[in-house]
DNA sequence: TGGATGACCTTAA
DNA sequence: ATTAAGGCCATCC
């Protein structure tokens, strides 16, 4: 396991609840500013094996981005119970729920 | 225009 | 079969 890697799990898994985070930032955070697809990369991948709140993170514009159907509703739902205002396409209000460390 | 951004796809232990 | 790392470019303001 490489430490970035290490760094965005734990990164995310620090979330709080009713927040979310941009997968730039948190690569950013991780110390990779360039990684957002290495973010991306271990949230699918990974976040079953690490019990990841990976429905806390969301696009640079505060958007759902994923492709598939049944996960999409999956994360959408669980915003939405943590608090968290949806709009029509899966973007919640950055400004407000965005998570700054 | 150009810079930031990305929920993938392939390869390796 | 399972699990992690790496990558490089199309897309969208």
């Amino acid at each position: 396991m490489t430490p970035f890697t290490k760094q965005v799990i734990e990164i995310i898994q620090i979330i709080p609840k009713s927040k979310v985070m941009t997968y730039g930032q948190i690569a950013r955070l991780a110390g990779s500013p360039r990684a957002a697809r290495q973010v991306v990369r271990v949230l699918h991948s990974m976040s079953k094996k690490y019990n990841l709140p990976w429905h806390r993170v969301v696009n640079a514009k505060g958007e759902i981005a994923i492709k598939d159907d049944e996960s999409y509703h999956e994360q959408l739902m669980s915003l939405e119970y943590e608090g968290i205002e949806v709009g029509i396409h899966g973007k919640v209000d950055l400004s407000k729920y965005q998570w700054l460390p």
